[in-house]
DNA sequence: GTCTATATAGCGATAGAC
DNA sequence: GTCTATCGCTATATAGAC
C-alpha cells in the first residue's frame, strides 16, 4: 500500500512469488522461525530484492498475515443467514470451514501461531472485523432458537468450538495423521473428520432435521 | 537425565527454578522465539548457568517438553474405563482437560506450538505413546457404542475433536477474549465453555442421559 | 558450583556495481 | 530494477576467574 509504485507487471510477478513463498515458509516456524534467505530460496530470488520490495520481514509478515485474514472472512461467513434452514446452514460453514483447513493449511498455521504468541499484529482484526462478524452471526443463531429450531446455546462458544475443531485438521495434521497411523490423511480420513464435527455441531445443538 | 549428576538440592532448586522460567518463555515465541538471556532473567540466574545445568537450548527445550508430555497423559485419561457410564465418562474428561488448560495454559501453548511447526521432536510421543492411549480409549468407546449406551461413532476423531475445543480455551486464548470483548475470561465464561463442550460431546455422540 | 566477560556464528538489512 | 558483497547486531555458547 506505500513503499514503491504499484505498477508495472515485473514487480506484480515478484510480489506474488515472494509472497506466496514467505507464506510456505512461515507456515512451519511462524515469524521468528523463519529466515529471510529461506523464503528467498523458496522463491528463486535473492534476497536483496524481498527487501526492495517489502521493506523489513515484519512488513512482509504482515502482508502475509493481511492475506490470510481477507481469506478467512471471504471463506464461509454467508453460511449463517436466518433465511436458511440451521441444519443446512451450520454444515456447509462446518464443510466450507474444513475445506479451508485442506486447502490452505499452510494459511491456518500462520493464523494460529499468530494467535499462539498473544496476536500482537491481529489484535485489531479479533477485536474489531471478526466480534462483529462473531456477534451478527450470533443474532441469526438466537433467532433460530427462538423459533423452536435449535437448542439455546451460547453463540459464540459454539463457534469458538466450531472454529478449534475444523482448524484442528490443518494445525495439528500432523498429530492426527500420528495417532492414526498414516502417512497423510486419506480423503476417507477426512470423510469421518467432517461427518463427526458435523455430527457434533448439529447434534449437539439439538437442530431439528433438515427437511 | 545424563548430564551433570543428580544430587545436591541447590542443583534441584536452580534446576525447578529454570524449568519453570523457562516454561513461561518458552510459552510465549515457542522454541524460536525465545531467548536463553529471558529464561535467566525470569528465574533470577545468570545465563551461564542455565548452559552448566542443561547444556543447550534445544537441551533445555526437551527437558520443559518432557515434563508436559507427561502430564498431558496423566491429566485425564483414567476417566475413560468401560465400567463408567459414559456420560459421567466423557463430562469428566471435558472438565478435566478444560481444568488442565486453564491451569498450565502455557504447557498447552507450548504443546501446540511444538505441534504446528511438524512436531520434530514429539513425533514418537505422538506416534508411541499417545496413539496407544487413544487406540485404548477408542476400545472403551465401542465398547459402549456396542452396549447401546452411545451412537457409533469415529472414536479417534472425537477425542481429536475433545482436545481442539478443550485446548482453544488456552491456546487461542486472546482471540476468545478479544471477540467476548473481555480484559480477561471470567468464571462465568469458562462455565459457558464447560457447558457448551459438554452439550457438544454428550448430545453429539448421543450419549443416553445419566442415572 | 557460580558468575563475568568474551568468542563465534548467523541473521536482517544495506551499499553500491551492473 | 536486479543482484553481489558486506556490514553490524544479537544470540548461543564457552573460557576462565572466583
Amino acid at each position: 500500500m506505500d513503499s514503491p509504485p504499484e505498477t508495472g507487471t515485473a514487480r506484480r510477478d515478484s510480489t506474488a512469488a515472494i509472497l506466496a513463498a514467505a507464506e510456505t515458509v512461515f507456515a512451519r516456524g511462524g515469524f521468528e522461525g523463519a529466515r529471510m534467505s529461506e523464503i528467498a530460496a523458496e522463491a528463486g530470488l535473492p534476497k536483496a530484492n524481498l527487501h526492495y520490495y517489502f521493506g523489513t520481514k515484519e512488513r512482509l509478515y504482515r502482508a502475509v498475515l493481511e492475506r490470510i485474514v481477507t481469506a478467512w472472512l471471504d471463506a464461509a461467513s454467508d453460511w449463517i443467514v436466518p433465511e436458511r434452514p440451521p441444519a443446512e446452514a451450520l454444515a456447509g460453514y462446518v464443510r466450507a470451514k474444513l475445506a479451508d483447513a485442506q486447502a490452505r493449511p499452510g494459511a491456518s498455521r500462520i493464523f494460529a501461531a499468530e494467535v499462539l504468541r498473544g496476536a500482537p499484529l491481529l489484535m485489531p482484526f479479533l477485536q474489531g472485523e471478526l466480534r462483529r462478524r462473531v456477534q451478527a452471526m450470533s443474532a441469526v443463531i438466537e433467532h433460530w432458537s427462538a423459533h423452536g429450531l435449535m437448542d439455546t446455546v451460547h453463540p459464540a462458544h459454539v463457534f469458538f468450538c466450531i472454529w478449534a475443531m475444523t482448524q484442528t485438521y490443518a494445525d495439528f495434521g500432523v498429530q492426527v495423521q500420528a495417532v492414526l497411523g498414516r502417512d497423510r490423511l486419506s480423503a476417507q480420513d477426512m470423510a469421518d473428520a467432517a461427518a463427526t464435527v458435523t455430527a457434533l455441531v448439529l447434534k449437539g445443538c439439538g437442530v431439528r432435521a433438515a427437511m
